[in-house]
DNA sequence: GACATATAGTTAGTTATGCAACTATTATAA
DNA sequence: TTATAATAGTTGCATAACTAACTATATGTC
């Protein structure tokens, strides 16, 4: 089984280590004011896909820590709304590639704008120790409890 | 790299300020080997009500920082399997007080252990400090982002 | 080559979340 | 006093998560 241990541990990537609900609503929020009807989990494959197209459904799994079902339903929503594609791997045919349509590739600028800007409100006065401590906590408490 | 996040403001006061869904899970796994079929989110109710009985819905909702819809259907489930019920108020009509039946309340020692042991586990050779400052962060994090 | 096992992905069932629209009750203001 | 606003809770709709059972393909061992 892949470690799916978090259900939106995408966030952490994004944000430095400080995750909170608070944050992801108000990044969804600030997604929506802008035009842009997207959850902030299928922007979290977006954003993968963005770093790395043509991924599999089982390295999004391992890298946005999620379930394989969760990746299943995910990409079926993100596909029904035209901004990435399945392609069945020529090597391996157990194996979807995932790829982004042309309509995504427009939303990345935007979205980065959003949500960096989103972040830097979230993390005003909090210092990169007290990130560091955070994100060394957290992977002890992850090392811990796996 | 791990990737780390707490699921709902809930579990942030339940386990000393360090949250993320890895300790989450350990805990229903343990609850679930311990014969308890009750989620966390229904126990993070019950700990609640443990503390104080007879809350409201809205108190609820301020507490576990969770929408009143979910709690309506929080309450609905753990209704369901008998642990609590709703009392209107005498004094404001609209209100529902949220009493423990007396099924919950044998629940509660041996949630306790468990829970207790669980968070102690992930917290392993973590400091109070450190924990501190995780909770000093996650409170500062909501603050600049509500 | 044949059989067992592992891996990638899908589907079903249950729980939970958030938003918005709604009802009922209480508080406030003209 | 009556009209309006605020509050507590419920319900409908959509998205997402986890577990478990399932199909299909690959791999490894005898």
């Amino acid at each position: 089984m892949s470690n799916n241990q978090f259900k939106r541990g995408e966030l952490y990537s994004v944000i430095n280590g400080v995750a909170s609900t608070a944050v992801a609503r108000r990044l969804q929020k600030n997604f929506r004011n802008a035009g842009l009807e997207i959850t902030i989990e299928q922007w979290s494959i977006l954003y993968h896909l963005w770093k790395e197209d043509g991924l599999s459904q089982q390295e999004l799994c391992t890298r946005t820590f999620r379930d394989k079902a969760s990746i299943t339903r995910l990409i079926d929503n993100i596909e029904k709304l035209g901004l990435v594609e399945r392609i069945a791997s020529k090597d391996d045919r157990r194996v979807n590639l995932v790829y982004l349509t042309d309509a995504a590739k427009p939303l990345q600028e935007a979205t980065y704008n959003i949500a960096n800007q989103t972040m830097n409100e979230a993390l005003q006065g909090i210092s990169k120790e007290e990130i560091e401590i955070v994100k060394s906590v957290f992977q002890r408490v992850y090392e811990n409890s796996k």
